[in-house]
DNA sequence: GCCTTTGCCTAAAGCCTTTAGGAAAATTAC
DNA sequence: GTAATTTTCCTAAAGGCTTTAGGCAAAGGC
């Protein structure tokens, strides 16, 4: 019966690739099944169902965000380690998008304490504490640039730029120097 | 035969409300008949399709949108209008979460052009008149100011804040503050 | 009262999901 | 080396959602 050797994280790998080259939400069963040369009902004895597979997919990419990110970060501070974090992070939108995609699934608050997830946002904080902000402020500043990231990363990809002059890339560095200035100079609560 | 008297706009409209009520993706051609009393043929004759459906609903919710901005925005500058403005923003997502997740559906250029897209960054842009920036900045600051909301409101939507403490709405304004404050004081190109 | 438009329906084909129950290959155990 | 077990895969079948085709009936204009 010549059998492929299919197993759960073959198959999420293969998963992946399918978001990759089609769109994560045109990753169904039946699609993954055709590509990997196996009837439908075969997926089910590896796979609880739809949901588990696309959950797999974004576990699997916030894990190798998180690694990714983790190597640009070593021996970086300041600036510097912004800027490689934020790359790190439009490159592999850019690289993967599919599994980019997967990752902005939202999560059980089980499966996301559990996932790689909090790795990010350790990393993030790491970050911070080159700007040396007051404690109450780095929550916020953490979702500062958690909400820029995502948020220009997933205006590109939507296609959100295309229609105004300036390359993204360009608008990218400005934002990243930006950040990196507001970092520098946090306002205090007081001001008006 | 008792007919309900449905046209397209009263059928994007119940789209609209079912979307706000169990998700933008449980929007389907068969639930909305369902809710609507009606067979599925009958969408067909008022809806090309899914995704024309789709379509709808994320333009009303765009229309919408505009509509509430520009209202907040009437006789206001600077910080006072950022800030009407961006909460106009995250009070939609709130109120209505399917028309706002329909909003950021990726429409194709022709459909986007034709949108109420263009009025967003229209008002960005005069908001930005306030802090008085350079041209060649300006785009960059729409830009930034679009990711900052977008990506702020999909996290808190999305779950990402709810394992931190503050809550969201402190964060929201402390970030406010900020780009604020980075409006007021945006960096020069040459800054090392 | 007739006619056109509009709203709605039945029927049917195609694809996706998911479960149940069973065969064959690969692995382990004696 | 063979027997038992586990793993991998399959056929069959039921239930949903999408979409097209063709036709009936209500509403409204003339």
């Amino acid at each position: 019966m010549a059998r492929a050797g299919l197993n759960r994280g073959r198959l999420i790998q293969a998963g992946a690739e399918l978001a990759d080259e089609v769109g994560f939400d045109q990753v169904t069963v039946s699609a993954l099944a055709r590509r990997c040369g196996v009837t439908v009902a075969t997926l089910y004895s590896h796979v609880r169902n739809s949901h588990d597979l696309r959950v797999g997919i974004a576990l699997l990419a916030l894990g190798e965000l998180a690694d990714e990110a983790a190597d640009a970060l070593a021996g970086r501070a300041g600036k510097e380690a912004l800027t490689a974090f934020a790359n790190v992070y439009r490159d592999y939108a850019h690289r993967r998008p599919g599994r980019w995609a997967a990752a902005q699934m939202r999560l059980d608050p089980q499966t996301a304490a559990g996932s790689a997830g909090v790795r990010h946002s350790a990393m993030m904080r790491a970050i911070l504490r080159g700007y040396h902000l007051p404690e109450p402020e780095q929550t916020h500043a953490v979702r500062l640039l958690g909400s820029v990231f995502q948020g220009f990363v997933g205006l590109e990809m939507g296609g959100g730029f295309d229609h105004s002059a300036p390359a993204p890339p360009e608008s990218w560095e400005r934002v990243l120097d930006a950040v990196d200035a507001l970092l520098r100079n946090w306002p205090t609560t007081d001001a008006t």
